[in-house]
DNA sequence: TGAGCCATGGAAAAGGTTTTCCTTGCAATG
DNA sequence: CATTGCAAGGAAAACCTTTTCCATGGCTCA
């Protein structure tokens, strides 16, 4: 051990070492068929281990054409949703040997198509976009010869291999669980629409609306940015309506959260004065008072399916696909019975609910 | 433009299209002083286009040696205060053209070896470590030649430059805070302690309690994960005491929040029946209700920084190290004084405070 | 005329691997 | 004894660049 070497050490350091071959050195460091006497891989081993050699990734990647790094793509990696989904695909390419390089584009056209020329220049294996641009010029044309190695969370162009949920389905899900709950004047804010997932979350509320025959009135339907922020604000426009809303469906937690704010600024209570529903069930929701109903999305499941398809892609198979990922709706108190709840929070008596 | 060909396209290729040699479209790539004839450069730029050529970056660092990659080891990614450590360091390595490779340690001694091997192998160009594992093994021999290309935000080894924030004045910041605004029965609920930002904030908070003479109450401290459970758990611990804290400050904003439920699920309330006080400062600490007080460190800043510092030493410079970066108490809702703010709640009227 | 300089271009080495192909020596088989 | 086959090892090519060094031809200046 030791010999912290200033200058890395080589193969050929440790052919020297050995009284033997480059060649047979990386035979026994690959441990290859072709036999190697015993003898001779004892001292290898011996010299690797004495010069703490380690083969140069940069020398192997040249040569097999495999850099074992696959690209991320996300747009905001300080989102605890796309956090999640990173992690599934990090483990899992992890546990492959393979690397994962993240790029955040931060939602911006600019950014992405950068973040795609920096992750071809450094020869990754394959891509995994997440949370795609809407209505963004085609994105095939970067990836050139890469295109038969990328796959997509969500929905991107439809050519791609992808791993979805059904959002607008989602969606609908929300609206019935209120529409049981008994509430009718639905209101709905949504992130910003260059996200396709946010095109069919709202999408689906509208068909919803349809569907359960619930009023569409004009301002029940905010825009925002998926940010605290601009849930704060979508809520202080939804308050100053003539006619407000009942309930309120959010496209993220993260604007609710916001929201909330925005409430209780005017001591308006959840669930008794408004029921509110989110969307990704970020671990949060279970925290908060009142603890807040949300669609569950199986974040870190995406991220593994995602990073397994791209490996199977690699593997030059030819997987079925879109995979669809199930999600579902997770009751807690801010759509539970409002009067009830009210009165338990007044005595003090509230149990743990997660 | 086009010619979106399978397999990638060699210096060779543009040479023979450009009917020159390797030689030559190299100098014009780089554009290098030496000359070469205006006409032949306009034939190489055009065979480059045509075959849409760019160099292969293996190639290239093979030969220099430079990745223009950094590492980055990380405890935790979808830990929000992590996410925007990592996003100062991202932005910052992306304007020197450098790309960041990010190990999650998950805090295991394990991952981290493993991450920094994986890095090593990878040729990154230079460290960044943060959320230093307190106790572990040195983890300059796991370096070797990469060790005066190490910087480390916050505290791990004393021999590495580092980027800080003075986390022991900082707990005793916070507990003035306290203390001037009356509270004398003061708990603390620490992150585990193999982080060594948790040992100093722990640290700051008995030094707090000697230097204003307050109390030291047996299960007033609390050790806990810095995680939304974790901090539930503790609150219920610290509930459980025969002789009730009047205020509580938390090693990081998650377990505050965690905490924040353990309280309301007894009907108690912040800022009325207990002041509380966070760290870090995370974006949800302004929209809260309560708004919550806690001190700021400045994330980005610190990922920046280091960034910088870490190409200062990159470029052979010597800079002066440690970089104290400073910290801010932000007052908010939680600490303020108790009977008027609950009035106003009363009354539906507060402002928006941020 | 010849020496030296400049503009332009190419050949080849180097960087650290893996892999293909070849060599050597020895044992077994006829 | 001649032939075959196998165990073990090495030489060299290939991967794609950049960079150093050398070659050529034309020009200027003494």
């Amino acid at each position: 051990m030791g010999v912290l070497s200033r200058n890395s050490v080589t193969i050929l350091d440790v052919a020297r070492l050995a009284r033997c071959s480059i060649t047979t050195v990386s035979r026994v460091l690959n441990n290859s068929s072709h036999k190697v006497n015993e003898e001779t891989r004892k001292r290898v081993l011996e010299a690797i281990r004495e010069l703490d050699y380690r083969p140069n990734a940069l020398a192997k990647s040249l040569l097999s054409k495999r850099t074992m790094t696959i690209g991320a793509v996300v747009p905001d990696i300080s989102n605890p949703y796309y956090a999640e989904v990173v992690r599934g695909i990090q483990d899992t390419a992890d546990q492959e040997g393979y690397t994962v390089l993240i790029q955040n584009t931060d939602r911006s056209s600019d950014r992405l198509r950068r973040g795609i020329h920096i992750l071809r220049e450094k020869n990754v294996d394959g891509f995994i976009f997440t949370g795609g641009l809407h209505g963004m010029e085609r994105i095939g044309e970067l990836l050139c010869e890469l295109k038969e190695r990328t796959v997509v969370i969500g929905r991107l162009e439809e050519e791609f291999p992808s791993v979805r949920v059904d959002n607008e389905q989602a969606s609908i899900l929300a609206a019935e669980h209120l529409v049981q709950k008994g509430y009718h004047r639905i209101a709905y804010v949504s992130g910003a629409l260059y996200s396709t997932t946010m095109v069919d979350r709202l999408e689906g509320f509208r068909k919803a609306l349809k569907q359960f025959n619930l009023p569409e009135t004009p301002g029940y339907i905010q825009e925002g940015k998926q940010t605290l922020e601009s849930g704060y604000e979508a809520m202080r426009r939804l308050l100053s309506l003539p006619e407000k809303p009942e309930a309120i469906l959010f496209a993220n937690d993260q604007m609710l959260f916001g929201a909330m704010k925005a409430l209780s600024e005017r001591g308006l209570r959840v669930p008794k004065d408004f029921a509110v529903i989110g969307f990704d069930n970020v671990p949060l929701c279970s925290y908060f008072d009142p603890t807040i109903t949300s669609i569950e999305i199986p974040k870190y499941e995406l991220g593994q399916a995602a990073t397994r398809l791209l490996f199977s892609l690699i593997r030059g198979e030819n997987p079925q696909t879109p995979l669809w990922f199930p999600v579902r709706l997770i009751e807690r108190e801010s759509t539970s019975a409002s009067k009830l709840r009210s009165m338990d929070r007044q005595k003090g008596k509230k149990l743990p609910t997660f």
